[in-house]
DNA sequence: TGCCCCAAACTGGTGTACAAGAGTTGCAGT
DNA sequence: ACTGCAACTCTTGTACACCAGTTTGGGGCA
C-alpha cells in the first residue's frame, strides 16, 4: 500500500460537502465546529480546514465570532452560476472533442454502455444511479478537456448545480431527454465533433437552468 | 479606525499571495511554515490557513510531510489559464456593458481620467502605478458584471496572470497599446456597447498571452 | 573505498487550551 | 411594566504542544 490514506481534512471536506449538496444540511442550517468534530470523529483542525475550503467555494457563509451557516441559494445565484456554466461547459466539451486521448475514449465508451443499459430499463427508480452517472459524464468531459484549471472550476460549479438539483427535485421531469443529451454529448466528443459537442452541452445547461428555475 | 481588523489569516493570505505573485518568492522556492510565522509575526494557524488557501488556488504545491513549494509555471499553465480567461474576460466585459450601474460608471470615469493622465506623461517609469491601474480596471469590469461567482474566478485567474507578468517582464513592450485597449474597453462598457467591449477584451487577453509566451 | 542501515532532525498533520468578540439574558432602577 | 446595563455563554480566532512520516547524513560493515 502506498498509504493512500487521504488526510482527515480532505475526508472531512468531502463528507461535509456531500452533506451540504445532498441537502442533508439544509440552506441556513448552522454549522457547528464542535458538532462536526464529534460527528466525524476528528479534531477541530481538519474540520476547520474543511469548513474554510467550503466557505471559499461559497457553500458556507461564515460570520466571524457568530457562527457559520450553510449558504442559502436564491434565483440570483442560480442565474450567476448558470451564466458561467453556459460559457465554460460548452467550451470544455469543445476542447474535449479535440483533445480526448485513449483513456478518455475508454471511459466514454464505458459510460455510453451504462447509458444504453439505463435507456432499456426504467429510469425513475434509479435516480441515485442516474445522478452518479451524470456526475461521471460531466467529469469525463472536464478531464478530457485537458485543462486542469478549467476542470477545477467546473467541478466547483457542478457541486453548486448538484445542490440546486437536490433542493429542487420535487419532480424531475425530462429525465429521458437529459439522458439523450448526455449520450449525444459523449458521442460528439468521441467522434471529435467539437461544434456539436458544444452545442448540445449548451442546450443541456440551459435546459437545466430552466427546469431548476421552475422548481426553485 | 472602525477596527477594520481583518483576521490574521486573511492578512497572511494577502501578504503571502503578494510575495508569490511579485516573484519575491520565486517558483520552486520552499515555503516554510515556521519561517513565515516569524516573518509575519503570527502563529502557525493563520499561516497554515493562508497557505492552504493558496494551495487551493494552485499557487503553492504541497507535498505532505515533505514540504511546500511555490508552484512552478510552465507554458502549459499559461495556455490553460489563458484559455479560460479568453472565455471569461470577454464575457465579463459583455455583461459589464449591459449591467453597469451608477457606481460602476463613476469608477470607470475615474479610471478613464487616470488613463488620460498616463497617456500624456511618460509610461515606462510608472510601471508599478500602471500595473495597479491595470488591476483596478480589470476589477471594475468584474464588479460591473454583477456576477460574484464570475468575479471570484476571474480574480483568481488575474492573480496567476499577474504572477506570470512579473516573471516575464524583462522587457514589457506594447505598453502603450495595452493602455489604449484598456481605454477602449472602459469606453465600450460605459457606452453599453457589449460586443465591442467583448471584442477588445478578447484581443487584450490574447495579446497578453502572446507577449508572455515570448517572454517565458 | 563503497554501500547499506539506522537514527536524528525537520516537515506537515492533528488535537487541545486559551483568548476575544458578539449575542443574549437577567436584574435593577425608574 | 419598561429600559438600560452588565455579566454570562456560545461562537470562532489564535497559539502551541504533540504525533507521524520523510529525508538525509553519518557511522559501521563488507
Amino acid at each position: 500500500m502506498t498509504t493512500a490514506t487521504e488526510s482527515l481534512a480532505d475526508q472531512a471536506y468531502r463528507r461535509v460537502r456531500r452533506m451540504i449538496c445532498t441537502a442533508e444540511l439544509e440552506p441556513g442550517a448552522v454549522i457547528s465546529e464542535a458538532e462536526l468534530c464529534e460527528q466525524l470523529g476528528v479534531g477541530r483542525t481538519p474540520v476547520r480546514e474543511a469548513v474554510r475550503a467550503l466557505a471559499a467555494e461559497h457553500l458556507i457563509d461564515v460570520y466571524p465570532r457568530r457562527g457559520m451557516f450553510v449558504a442559502g441559494v436564491d434565483p440570483r445565484d442560480l442565474r450567476s452560476i448558470s451564466e458561467v456554466r453556459e460559457q465554460l461547459e460548452p467550451f470544455a466539451a469543445r476542447l474535449a472533442a479535440t483533445r480526448r486521448d485513449e483513456d478518455d475514449l475508454a471511459e466514454i465508451d464505458d459510460l455510453l454502455g451504462n447509458l444504453a443499459a439505463f435507456e432499456s430499463g426504467g429510469l425513475e427508480e434509479h435516480r441515485a444511479a442516474l445522478m452518479e452517472l451524470d456526475e461521471r459524464i460531466h467529469h469525463v468531459v472536464y478531464r478530457a478537456s485537458h485543462n486542469s484549471y478549467l476542470a477545477h472550476d467546473l467541478d466547483s460549479y457542478y457541486t453548486h448545480a448538484l445542490r440546486i438539483w437536490f433542493l429542487g427535485l420535487t419532480k424531475v421531469t425530462h429525465l429521458h431527454q437529459a439522458v439523450l443529451e448526455h449520450r449525444e454529448i459523449l458521442q460528439a466528443i468521441r467522434d471529435g465533433d467539437a461544434e456539436r459537442a458544444a452545442t448540445v452541452m449548451s442546450k443541456h445547461i440551459e435546459g437545466f437552468e430552466a427546469e431548476m428555475r421552475l422548481a426553485l
